[in-house]
DNA sequence: TTGCTTAGTTAGCCTAACTAAAGTATGCTT
DNA sequence: AAGCATACTTTAGTTAGGCTAACTAAGCAA
């Protein structure tokens, strides 16, 4: 059906006004409550899709520097390394296994041949994709049966949240 | 930070689950949508979190066996393994890693002096607590200054996955 | 007693993932 | 050209975590 977002204030639940957004002790304390909650959500939703990944065959590593090969288009060993949070003979063997499954190829920097480049292959491409929807395929079954309603609060909150996240690690 | 290419796909291409109740075109790719973006909240939400980890100086098994002793009481070695998903030769260094940081107590079982019952100490329990808090704390900060609505929203809808996941699990 | 079972430890080995330091090839500067 | 800098690889070693097989100690049963 039509994924409209049906606004609704929910007067039963929502509690008392709080007009002004003020260090409120008895507010703080429902945020932990919240947040503690939120976290041992995550904790066992992403456990729960960690099973998963097994079926790809690729270790957490590999799996992670090919998504930054994937997304982050070809790129440097070096740059890679970094964005691993890695050193660079801490990532020639990842490349290398990556390669040798066919999924990354490596190339010299046109311009400066010390230089690897590192970039997706179709393959690469698509068993990332594939990867990512087993797992987006597994939540989604979780979610499937939820009223449209629900889907929007969803939706609404985990941008909210992504939001934060961001303005956190850049601020 | 992905570039998200989100594909019509028959429901049946991502889920080997369960066949859901009404195969709805739209509301799938709905569905699939939020839980791509759920996904992708979750994974970014524990790498952000996980640098508290480190202030703690307890690796990843050896904060999950704690965490197996402080909330499941009195364990003996071999369930304490058996709950980790490890033979008991894997448990004996851990074990003994926190009885050496102070956080487990092994004693003999009174009635079977071959079982080593392993529990926590108070240190133990502090320690995981303040793991947890330091955790919590920080997922608080992001929430801080939610309006109580959308607080309610969000435990609502982190009550409702944790359902379901504790259903797919017993189901 | 004798012998089997069970709980945990010890010993020895494996893999994954990291590291620092040294080596090689290339690029840049003077 | 000479010499330093950079990008990666190689080498050698660490750490964390896992395993099996063999052992010790304790319980149980005939």
């Amino acid at each position: 059906m039509a994924p409209r977002t049906i606004r609704k204030k929910p007067a039963s639940a929502a509690g008392p006004r709080r007009p002004a957004p003020r260090p409120d002790p008895d507010e703080s304390a429902r945020t932990q409550a919240v947040a503690d909650r939120l976290h041992t959500l995550a904790i066992h939703l992403l456990r729960w899709l960690r099973k998963e990944d097994e079926a790809l065959g690729l270790s957490g590593s590999r799996l992670s520097a090919l998504s930054v090969v994937v997304f982050a288009g070809p790129v440097s060993l070096g740059d890679l390394a970094a964005a691993e949070q890695v050193r660079p003979p801490s990532m020639t063997p990842v490349v290398l296994a990556l390669e040798q499954a066919g999924l990354v190829k490596r190339r010299a920097h046109p311009a400066d041949r010390r230089t690897v480049l590192v970039e997706a292959t179709a393959k690469g491409r698509e068993q990332l994709t594939r990867g990512r929807r087993l797992r987006v395929g597994q939540l989604a079954n979780l979610l499937e049966g939820f009223p449209a309603r629900e889907l929007d609060e969803l939706e609404r909150t985990v941008d909210m949240l992504r939001q934060k996240l961001e303005d956190d690690r850049s601020g």
